[in-house]
DNA sequence: ATTAATACATAAAATTCTTATGTATAAGAA
DNA sequence: TTCTTATACATAAGAATTTTATGTATTAAT
């Protein structure tokens, strides 16, 4: 048998952080070429150092959903009797990348000028 | 008879923005002091040169949630006879404000040290 | 031997927003 | 003067995304 006890913090304690998925998971398989579903949780929990917190819940759906439009790529391998799911971007999904990392830029432009409009001069 | 046509572009054409009203709505109100719903459409249009635009649909019933939660005051005035509520923070608004610049803060460094790791050293 | 870590998955519920619609007054254009 | 646009509120169905909960299975560590 089995037994699951699990403790739910994901996507940072602050709902800002909802819609961002899609484009972490795009940038990382930029930078990184190749992840499976478990190493992107991880990935992001180092890299925030705990601050973010993807979870399965939240991540597989959406690689499912990337993959059904043609933005990744998945590659099933078997690790030490193990199943991974290695995803890659499409050439689609590089263009996609650039443009959600466009719009982050352009996000957090228009919200610093909302928010400290004294700070934002250009 | 009465005829109406709308033309919804909203928050930015990104998802990004989910998650950001109640900051927006709380920012402004500790910058004005006191505002109405449809001032706020026009507010944040205008700071944001047209970027984003808020929904009423949107709107109106995040601002009766702030108001339910009690960081938000509410007071109804009639001017040129049309009806406008007129909101502003409560106390305990007030500190909610701060929490969520803070949390706003927090999210834009973690999202660019995700994004952007290079360009981060701190 | 039991628990934690690795690795996938799905489904109900919650949350937030979009889209659509409803009501009403005032101002401006045709 | 009639039609449209702007001002000002509201709610409700549906979509999209995430949380919470659960399910299954293998390997590593205690």
């Amino acid at each position: 048998m089995y037994k699951k006890i699990c403790i739910y913090l994901s996507m940072g304690n602050s709902n800002l952080y909802k819609g961002s998925l899609t484009t972490i998971i795009l940038k990382l398989l930029e930078e990184h070429d190749k992840m499976y579903g478990y190493e992107i949780t991880q990935k992001v929990k180092e890299l925030t150092q705990g601050e973010l917190k993807i979870t399965e819940g939240a991540l597989y759906p959406s690689l499912h959903k990337l993959e059904a439009d043609g933005l990744l790529d998945v590659e099933v391998a078997k690790v030490d009797n193990r199943l991974r799911k290695y995803y890659k971007l499409t050439e689609q999904g590089t263009k996609e990348t650039v443009s959600k990392l466009a719009e982050l830029e352009n996000y957090i432009k228009t919200m610093q000028n909302l928010v400290n409009p004294k700070l934002i001069l250009e």
